[in-house]
RNA sequence: GCGGUUGUAGCUCAGUUGGUUAGAGUACCGGCCUGUCACGCCGGGGGUCGCGGGUUCGAGUCCCGUCAACCGCGCCA
């Protein structure tokens, strides 16, 4: 017999009873009655219990099994009782009755328990990562992060993409996130640079003539973390195509993308048709360029019910240029306490406040009313009534002149403002007046029961905070989905974007993108260059990130001109990358996929280090490994290194 | 670098207005128990209340400082 096991421990049925078995795993749990002694076995595939009593020669033995120690038993797979059969186990209608035992590893006290879902601190749990990763969820977050993988694969090779590995020591990519560096022993005093993205590679193998490149590939950078952005180090599924435009590129990756979801999403909903917005309206609707589509609320420009209105703060405002009003519509928010709360959440957020209207069931009912629906629906004469309130009097002439003159329009949206079914509420639709309120809450498409919430200034200003605030909403009035998976791409990314202080233009995404219209296009105003750059957001965050690239290098030249990079420094910068493409580039584009975020969503977790093995913590380090550690002199000494002491 | 939250037994947490010897569950150790599957019952050991300082007759609790973890901002082409 093998030296440790005949069967795992989820293999045992009915059909191995009478069986002479032989099992090892962690001892999961024990249940000792004095006179039998049950234990749950454990391995990476199920628990079997296995039991003894005293008429065992080992009783003993198994009496001192602790939790987590690993062990080897010998016995005989037994047929549990009808009444004993426990239906949770799928070895449930067996037991195996222990005559031999071998401890293969003892454990003492555990920082965590395996067994059960209790919550641990983070430091604890990646101090014993192992440990850690013998829990249930963490197995199965691991298996499914596997079988991603493997599906991915199989998914772009049968799409005849092949898979290439690119160097993992190589250059400084200037451009983007800060480098880890490798000091170089054969030359002290110089540096290799961990790759950020297989980017320069994966060109050079389309210049190479490959046409379909993939990779899982490894991507450094060293940036500090968020829940959905691991430091140091993160896997891309990244993938490059040659003779292709953006729809090419898309068409290729949607199927393998909605394909992974729909295999591995446990049944969630998956969006088949992939709406494509444009970069300016995701920042308008959701204030983001990853937005969550689960969530209904659309954020529309409202500047002009504003403009010359009575609240001087947006009035005053608009007389600035490049000022917006925007209104985030909040349907089921209209009462004081939430539109109270929403404001407090963007004073958090760091803005003076979030104006708020909202709209409730009209409580007077003026008996002009009925008499005035009358009039316009020309069932009663046009004529003046007797009202008590002056301003509703003077309302009344202008619906009876409209009304006189034929403009039933008019009168009809007067009539909503004042006598309608709707009453807005809060200080802002005191200011601005019943037309003005009921024009927003027209244009939003609201009722009774709504509200809407209301930011000015510049846009690049509040934009981000909006977006928080959309979500906060959403989340706030359960508007969100949580059963579907909702894909949408961004396209149509700005090339270059102003910094807000210096105004120095620089590339807002990805340098080696192609300008849409060309050189043409980069004859004018930096500012307003598209490229053809494009994400795939899905439920908020950003899963993939992609381009056509610039394979002329007149262009390229051109456009890193305009970022301020003259021709002698992109040749320093890139040599390799210019070389090649005088050598008959092909057009070609492609892009990259966070596996580690794709996984996270599958496996419905908030937090990326949930799917990853061994993650670092907050501060980038690895508790586990000690990592990063000191180096030893001779290492130093070697590379021609010297540490500098701290200055603080 | 900035902001928020948290820090009490190996682990998860409670701890009232500042007041006697800081508690519970779980884990650990010992005892009892022949059908449990989160077994049950009895007993025991286990504490620098993150750390430092202050106020006070008296601090886990109040004040100041500091450290750490997580979340967010900056950053992330």
């Amino acid at each position: 017999m093998h030296p440790f096991r005949s069967h795992t421990c989820a293999e045992l049925t009915k059909s191995n009873v009478g069986d002479d078995v032989r099992l090892s795993g962690w001892v999961h749990r024990i249940r000792d009655h004095g006179g039998v002694l049950f234990v749950d076995l454990r391995d990476h595939y199920g628990i079997t219990q296995v039991l003894c009593d005293p008429d065992s020669p080992v009783f003993a033995e198994v009496e001192k099994l602790r939790s987590e120690w690993c062990v080897r038993i010998d016995g005989t797979v037994k047929a549990r009782d009808a009444s004993l059969i426990n239906s949770k186990l799928p070895t449930g209608e067996i037991e195996v009755y222990i005559r031999d035992v071998e401890v293969l590893g003892a454990a003492k006290e555990l920082p965590l328990i395996v067994f059960g879902d209790q919550e641990y601190p983070e430091e604890t749990r990646l101090r014993y990562r192992y440990l850690d990763l013998r829990r249930e969820a963490m197995q199965e977050n691991m298996k499914l992060r596997s079988d991603v993988v493997s599906s991915i694969r199989r998914r772009m090779w049968d799409k005849a993409f092949r898979e290439y590995q690119t160097p993992i020591i190589t250059a400084s990519s200037p451009e983007g996130a800060r480098d880890f560096l490798v000091p170089s022993r054969q030359h002290p005093g110089k540096f290799y640079a961990l790759p950020q993205a297989p980017q320069q590679f994966k060109q050079l193998l389309m210049v190479s003539g490959f046409d379909k490149y993939f990779q899982i590939a490894p991507c450094f950078r060293d940036e500090d973390p968020r829940a959905d952005r691991s430091p140091t180090d993160f896997y891309q599924l990244d993938m490059e195509m040659s003779f292709v435009e953006q729809q090419d590129v898309f068409d290729t990756v949607e199927p393998v993308i909605r394909g992974i979801f729909e295999e591995f999403g446990g049944g969630r909903k998956v969006d088949q048709d992939w709406e494509q917005i444009s970069y300016k309206d995701s920042a308008l609707w959701y204030g983001t360029d990853k937005p969550d589509l689960r969530n209904p609320i659309k954020m529309q420009r409202v500047s002009e019910h504003f403009a010359g209105s009575g609240f001087a703060i947006f009035a005053k405002l608009l007389e600035q240029d490049g000022t917006e009003i925007r209104a985030i519509p909040a349907p089921g928010g209209g009462s004081r306490k939430f539109c109270d709360r929403m404001n407090a959440f963007a004073q958090k957020e760091g803005l003076p406040g979030m104006g708020y209207i909202f709209w409730r069931e009209r409580a007077e009912t003026n008996p002009t009313r009925e008499k005035i629906a009358a009039m316009i629906a020309g069932k009663a004469a046009i004529e003046e009534l007797e009202i008590d309130e002056v301003h509703l009097k003077d309302v009344q002439s202008r619906i009876v002149a409209a009304l006189n003159k034929g403009d039933t329009e008019t009168a009809k949206f007067l009539s909503s403002a004042y006598f309608g079914d709707f009453e807005a509420a809060g200080p802002l639709a005191k200011n601005i007046g019943h037309e003005r309120t009921e024009k927003i809450r027209q244009q939003l498409g609201l009722g009774v029961g709504d509200a809407a919430f209301f930011l000015g200034g510049k846009p690049a200003a509040f934009e981000a905070v909006a977006g928080r605030a959309r979500t906060e909403i959403g989340r706030e009035l359960k508007l969100i989905d949580e059963d579907r998976f909702a894909f949408a791409w961004v396209v149509d990314f700005p090339m270059y974007e102003a910094d807000e202080e210096t105004g120095r233009v620089d590339f807002s995404h990805n340098p080696f993108s192609m300008p849409q219209g060309g050189l043409e296009a980069l004859q004018g105003d930096p500012l307003d260059v598209l490229g053809y750059q494009y994400d795939l957001a899905c439920n908020g965050y950003e899963l993939v990130s992609g381009a056509i690239r610039n394979h002329r290098l007149d262009v390229m030249i051109k456009a890193f001109e305009l970022a301020g990079y003259d021709e002698a420094e992109v040749h320093a910068r890139f040599g390799g990358m210019v070389s090649a493409f005088q050598y008959g580039a092909p057009p070609h584009g492609g892009c990259a996929a966070g596996i580690d975020r794709i996984v996270m969503l599958l496996a419905d977790e908030a937090n990326i280090r949930e799917v990853i093995m061994f993650p670092m913590n907050q501060r980038a380090e690895d508790l586990m490994m000690n990592a990063p550690s000191d180096p030893t002199s001779d290492q130093l000494m070697e590379l021609g290194l010297r540490v500098l002491p701290r200055e603080d």
